[in-house]
DNA sequence: TCATTAATTCAATGATTGTTGTATTATCGA
DNA sequence: TCGATAATACAACAATCATTGAATTAATGA
């Protein structure tokens, strides 16, 4: 994970609706889901949806796989979890911390 | 960690400059860091920086500290923490994840 | 008190972003 | 092959954001 890497996925969930698109796939875990269940489930246009998940797919949130006519979107766990440790890097410069237990996915 | 929050803390993050503060306070610790110093090692302008630092300071991830003229300011874990741990709720239906250690920071 | 330094505020401007409607590509099943 | 569905692409407009310069507030020390 490098700077721009960061801020490209930081923007691309900085926003109501793909941070919604982006939970629900954390939430739906490898299975995925299609952009029309999402489109159903958060109630977005669409195109908008496309465009959101277009975003998501750049910043290298998530995947997409091609199964027929269906697109599956699923969030990708190891860019996230990147981000999570470019943000704590170096932290308190390296001396006072402790580490502890947390919620990042391992799928 | 509510949604506005999440999007609050992230939009704040999503910017190269903004992120920039935001590691070097991290990497500062409880110390904190001045604006003068940051603007100094950052190579920003005084009142561009202090923009972002309000940005960062109302989106909850810095403190601000008054001593004499001089204002500290401190990443704030917590809510960093509180937002990594939005990020990932709920993952992957509840069921299939294994946890890992993590570089979250307890400062 | 007065000059200096730390930091912020404000208005203006140029750049970026989000949403919508319309059109397009591609796949499936009859 | 043809109609229906899944999904994306594109252009346009409104809304939001980032930066700059100038002005302001507040604290320090001679």
């Amino acid at each position: 994970m490098n700077e721009d890497q960061a801020v490209s996925a930081l923007s691309a969930l900085a926003h109501t609706q793909r941070l919604r698109v982006f939970r629900a796939l954390v939430v739906a875990g490898p299975e995925g889901l299609t952009p029309s269940v999402l489109a159903d489930q958060l109630d977005v246009a669409r195109n908008t949806l496309s465009f959101h998940l277009k975003e998501l797919a750049h910043a290298g949130l998530v995947t997409i796989e091609q199964q027929g006519r269906n697109l599956i979107y699923r969030a990708e766990y190891a860019h996230m979890n990147g981000l999570i440790g470019y943000l704590t890097e170096h932290c308190c410069q390296g001396g006072v911390c402790e580490v502890s237990e947390s919620t990042q996915c391992n799928c």
